[in-house]
DNA sequence: TGCAATAGTTTCAAAAAATGAACTATGGGG
DNA sequence: CCCCATAGTTCATTTTTTGAAACTATTGCA
């Protein structure tokens, strides 16, 4: 039983993590951060690429991520006006965390289920 | 602009990535997750530890992640009763998430803040 | 028989998040 | 002076999540 990176991390850890998980939240996040991550986006396309999300949430979820300094937004004047979202280099570092959630599920997604027992592992025990 | 490894994944990532942010989300997983990274836990432990989690979210927290492989519950008969859950091996191959979490809080923690321009980060441009 | 300690469940209320529909703002062109 | 396209905002409603309080179940022992 090879706990070692967390120990090192032990209790600090919950609290020091937190603040991620507030950012990583909410229904539309993830999607959002990975269509930022290819590349700056204006409003209107992110909403045709997260169809069918609701202005208002969209608006919240960047309103959010700038907040926390995870994107910045540049307005560009001019008929019509638009703005662009991009990912800030703290954004960008974000991507390390989403490649170890690719690796844990290359590795471990085969064991997900929905339906209790359905590939006949056990998790309950009777001793 | 190096978006090296999400590149690699392109899309068909957030596919892949979302099943695991069903098993992070939750406002008590994470502590969770941490309490039981330290070993095995019985109910009640947890109950206090989470201290003021109530017994149903406890409980309907820790049935998701067994439910998703995460956990498994062994039940101790005898007077009194009792349950003991542990991380599955799935369960385990979560630190790598947590320890990336913990190295981009390193590394940007610092650039978090709540209130808009409290460091003077600029979030916005008129172009 | 009833109490103690464990691990829950049940039911209902409260709070938080997401949605939908309609509206605002900007400014050049017809 | 109205229209177009952009990027939102506002407000009411629905859905989802969380919480609090009280209750159930098990079983050995006094």
């Amino acid at each position: 039983m090879n706990y070692g990176v967390i120990m090192m991390m032990d209790r600090s850890c919950p609290g020091t993590v937190e603040p991620i998980l507030e950012i990583l939240d909410g229904k539309w996040t993830l999607l959002l951060l990975f269509e930022l991550f290819n590349g700056t986006r204006r409003f209107g396309e992110l909403r045709r690429k997260l169809q069918p999300i609701s202005p208002k949430t969209l608006t919240d979820r960047l309103r959010l991520l700038e907040e926390k300094g995870i994107v910045t937004r540049t307005i560009y004047p001019g008929v019509p006006l638009h703005v662009e979202y991009e990912l800030t280099e703290s954004g960008q570092g974000l991507q390390p965390i989403f490649a170890a959630m690719w690796t844990w599920t290359q590795e471990y997604g085969s064991y997900l289920r929905k339906e209790p027992n359905e590939m006949g592992q056990e998790t309950e025990k009777l001793v």
